[in-house]
DNA sequence: AATAAGAATAGTAATCATTATTAATTTTAT
DNA sequence: ATAAAATTAATAATGATTACTATTCTTATT
C-alpha cells in the first residue's frame, strides 16, 4: 500500500511531537510540549522540542501563531481556518471567518504580498483574562 | 484654546518618538526609530527609545505588531484599519477591510474573545522577498 | 537666582525565549 | 560487523527586550 505513508521516520520523538501537535485544540507553545513528553521520555531536553518544531515547520508540517505573550504556539491543523488569539496570556482559539477570495486577490494586487495561504490573527482578550483584575 | 493639546511633556525625545511614529507609513521597529534619532540626539540610548514605546503602549497611544521576522514593530495610528505582515522580513502594510459588525459579535460570542478594537493581521509575503531567492 | 523634589536619561547588566554547538548515542546502509 | 548518517542531551550562545542605577535635566518653590 501507500508507501509514502509507510515512509519510516527514524526519529520517534519528533513523530511524538508532531502527534501530539495533530490530537490537541491547545495551539501549544514548546514548554507544553516539553512538559507533556517529558512523562513519556524522561530523558527529553527542551532543545530537542524546539529544534523537531524547527524541522517540523521547514517541512511544512505546522505552522507559528505568534502572540504579544512571550512563548509562540504551534499548529499541525494545515486546513484553512483563523485564530483569535489573547493578548495577554496568548491563548488561541481557532475561528472560520469566510473570506471573499476576489478581495483577497485584490489585497494582493494593492499590496505587492503573496497571500497565498494566508494566516489571519485577530488579537483580543479571552474571557479568564477579561476577568482577572489582577492588574488592569 | 484647548488646554488639552497645550499640556507640555518635558520629555522632549519620547515627544519625537512618537511624532516620528505619526508621520511615518513605516510601521517602524525600534531600531530604526534609533538610528533615524540618533542624528538629532547624538546621546540617545536605545534603552531609552525602548523605554518609551512603553510607555506610550501603556498610555493607549501606539500598538505593537508582531512578526515572525525578530523585531516588534509600533504603530500610531489607532484609526480602524488592518496589517499584512512580511513573515520573512517583517515588513508592516496598512489594509482596509469591511469588517461585519456582526459577525465579529458572533466571533465574540463564540469564542468567549473581546475584541473591541481588534487587531488583525494577515501573513504573507512580500514582493522583495518573494523575488529573493538567496535561500528559499 | 538658589534649592529641592521629581522625571528622564545613558550606560550597563540582567532576563528570557530561542537557536547553535558538541560530544555521545542511536539508526541505517553497506 | 562496520562505517556513515541522523538524533540527542547538555550546555553555551544569541538577540530582542527590560531592569537597574548613578547622573543629568525639569519643574516647582522659595
Ligand atoms: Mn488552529
Ligand atoms: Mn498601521
Ligand atoms: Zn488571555
Ligand atoms: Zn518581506
Amino acid at each position: 500500500m501507500k508507501t509514502v505513508n509507510m515512509k519510516r521516520n527514524h526519529s520517534i520523538k519528533r513523530d511524538r511531537i508532531l502527534e501530539l501537535l495533530q490530537t490537541t485544540l491547545e495551539h501549544p507553545t514548546a514548554d507544553w510540549i516539553y512538559e507533556r513528553l517529558k512523562k513519556e521520555f524522561p530523558d527529553l531536553s527542551l532543545g530537542t522540542v524546539y529544534r523537531n518544531l524547527r524541522i517540523l515547520l521547514d517541512e511544512k508540517k505546522i505552522i507559528t501563531i505568534r502572540s504579544a505573550a512571550g512563548h509562540d504556539r504551534f499548529d499541525a491543523d494545515l486546513s484553512s481556518h483563523q485564530h483569535v488569539v489573547c493578548e495577554k496570556c496568548g491563548k488561541v482559539v481557532d475561528i472560520l471567518m469566510n473570506l471573499d477570495k476576489s478581495s483577497l486577490h485584490r489585497l494582493e494586487e494593492k499590496t505587492g504580498f503573496s497571500l497565498a495561504s494566508p494566516r489571519i490573527s485577530i488579537s483580543g482578550l479571552c474571557r479568564d483574562c477579561r476577568l482577572d483584575k489582577s492588574e488592569s
